[in-house]
DNA sequence: CTGTTAGCGCATTCAA
DNA sequence: TTGAATGCGCTAACAG
């Protein structure tokens, strides 16, 4: 049997009309629940729509609405599989479905060119607004949909040539304190690992890796930051590579998640979890199951999306502020790795 | 500075053709690359689009246009921040964005009416297909849409009362092995916590755990069954019982993700881990690490996401085969807390 | 309170 | 190869 034979066709607002016995305008009245409708009409209509199986086009009603509000909005993130990303969409979707407004969400991964394709087709289909995650570097492409009206919000990495609303974590403050948090403890050498320079997250984290070694007299030892690392894979090499040098760090900063990941399968391999110190930048799952458990500066994606979210309604409902830049504050979470007092040869 | 004044307004065809001095349909033409046009023509428009910043407007042109696609594919699924739903949907997202389609994707808990807003929602923007993750128990309300044209297909759950596509896991065979290889050990105590009883996961996956017990021949014991268990918090006091009781199970499996971590909570909490075998439907992050590492089913939430993707687009192309029942394999991945030997008293 | 007419932005006839 | 009319499903503006 077949499951989804003869499409009967969608029946339209003229065919409610006709079997009602009324006009195109009062089935459109009743639709929008405009008041001065008598009940006796408005029951009439509700009857021809559920025996027709009717249901209203937005698109085509908004064509002709004042406004021209899709009740869309456009999430464009890195990869929905990435649990920061997951918990951000999550809160956009909170926040819209209370407006009734659907998300049109979009992975792009590190590919320039299929961000830039995913957006086009966003803009296609006339989204409200946009929250982007970009991957690419420079926004002045989007500065003309931005000021025609399509207010652009950018998540997690700020807009660079283009004056638009961001929200991120504390990047600086979150890695000085985790940093800091390691000298305190005793160590001198700490180990950097950080993903492509080129992203503003990775700059900022080494900034903050940087001030706490500054505060504390230390001077930057190169041999120790290791930075371009974006997979796990490569976070292994990295403090493979880390651990192979003269004087070997007591303790490591991983500033990403998929690098502190990496990390901890070497570690782990190499039996060295209880031996150096460590500290991830953004959370990793069940952390707190390891042994020791994972030390962290945990980000708040559900109050970054939230904000952004906020963000792209208060342009919808008109505000003309400045450029906005939110920076939500992370929270660096002690859980055993982090507190590990420095042991002078670990190899 | 206002970073979004004065929208100039959108550039329609019209104005395009005016401009270039050609009419509306000779811009349509070249919009969408129909032969036939001259190419001095097409780079008169082409200039006037440019000139304008004139975007393509989809839903208008759905409107006329036969087929009446909207390019777009409704996704509900439970939770976006759930690893597996997220993974579902990357995969959807792939072969849609191949196709030029957007996915509209929605989380729902275990909100039934939630279900029902956002399946509103979603097919009144009369999105092409939906693919849903149901929570309600009987899906008789969408048999009008099915069959009207837009096609649902089910995941991890299957349709009750609709005669739809469906997507999931083998849960009874990936249950059973997984209960078997724990019988393989040695065990005849083996505890089983799972999810909500109305959920077909949680009955298939109950039933597989049987069906084990039952070939090796051996007898259920009502009291080493715990079910209706949907939280981590949940699953710590459903642990906490069962290792309660007069003779304590040997092996444990937990049937569901979030069990899973529970139950890993209580038993790394008092150090049971490794003294009570333990293995979990579905991955959980970073299993491998911990010590000992956790054996798991391992699903293929990508290749299910991708099969529910091409099920819906098949039916799109026209498809009338009847509806279709794909199971996707699952793996048992032995990571060492499935391999643990009986031991004795536990507790 | 209810109905009529025009038109949103575009694609489809059909005609030149 | 190009263009003028007509209408997709709906709402705005204006009647009654």
């Amino acid at each position: 049997m077949s499951t989804l034979r003869g499409a009967p066709g969608r029946a339209t607002i003229r065919e409610v009309a006709a079997r009602a016995g009324v006009s195109v305008k009062s089935v459109s009245r009743v639709i929008n629940a405009e008041p001065s409708v008598s009940p006796e009409l408005a029951a009439r209509v509700h009857v021809a729509i559920t025996e027709l199986g009717y249901r209203h086009n937005l698109a085509a009603s908004n064509l002709r609405r004042r406004g021209q509000r899709t009740l869309s909005l456009g999430v464009v993130i890195q990869d929905i599989s990435n649990p920061f990303a997951a918990s951000v969409l999550r809160a956009v979707e909170e926040v819209a479905l209370r407006r009734r407004v659907v998300v049109l969400a979009s992975s792009i991964d590190a590919d320039p060119h299929r961000e830039r394709q995913v957006v086009d087709e966003l803009l296609r289909r006339r989204v409200d607004g946009m929250i982007l995650m970009p991957t690419t570097v420079d926004h002045r492409q989007y500065a003309d949909e931005h000021h025609r009206g399509v207010p652009f919000v950018f998540v997690d990495r700020p807009p660079v040539a283009l004056d638009a609303d961001y929200v991120g974590s504390d990047n600086i403050g979150g890695s000085r304190e985790a940093v800091a948090a390691l000298i305190r403890r005793g160590h001198r050498r700490i180990g950097y690992i950080g993903d492509t320079r080129s992203i503003s997250t990775a700059i900022e984290r080494l900034e903050g890796y940087r001030q706490a070694l500054a505060a504390a007299g230390l001077d930057e030892r190169p041999d120790l930051v290791v930075q371009d690392v974006n997979s796990p894979g490569r976070a292994e090499r990295a403090v493979h590579d880390l651990l192979a040098v003269a004087e070997p760090p007591t303790a490591l900063f991983t500033a990403q998640n998929l690098v502190t990941i990496g990390a901890l399968r070497v570690l782990r391999g190499w039996g060295l979890r209880g031996r150096i110190a460590h500290i991830g930048f953004d959370d990793v799952e069940l952390g707190e199951l390891l042994e020791p458990g994972v030390s962290a500066v945990c980000q708040s994606p559900a109050e970054i999306g939230r904000t952004a979210a906020e963000l792209v309604f208060a342009r919808l409902d008109g505000s003309t502020e400045p450029a906005q830049r939110r920076i939500v504050q992370v929270q660096l979470v002690e859980r055993g790795s982090g507190e590990l007092a420095p042991v002078r040869s670990v190899v």
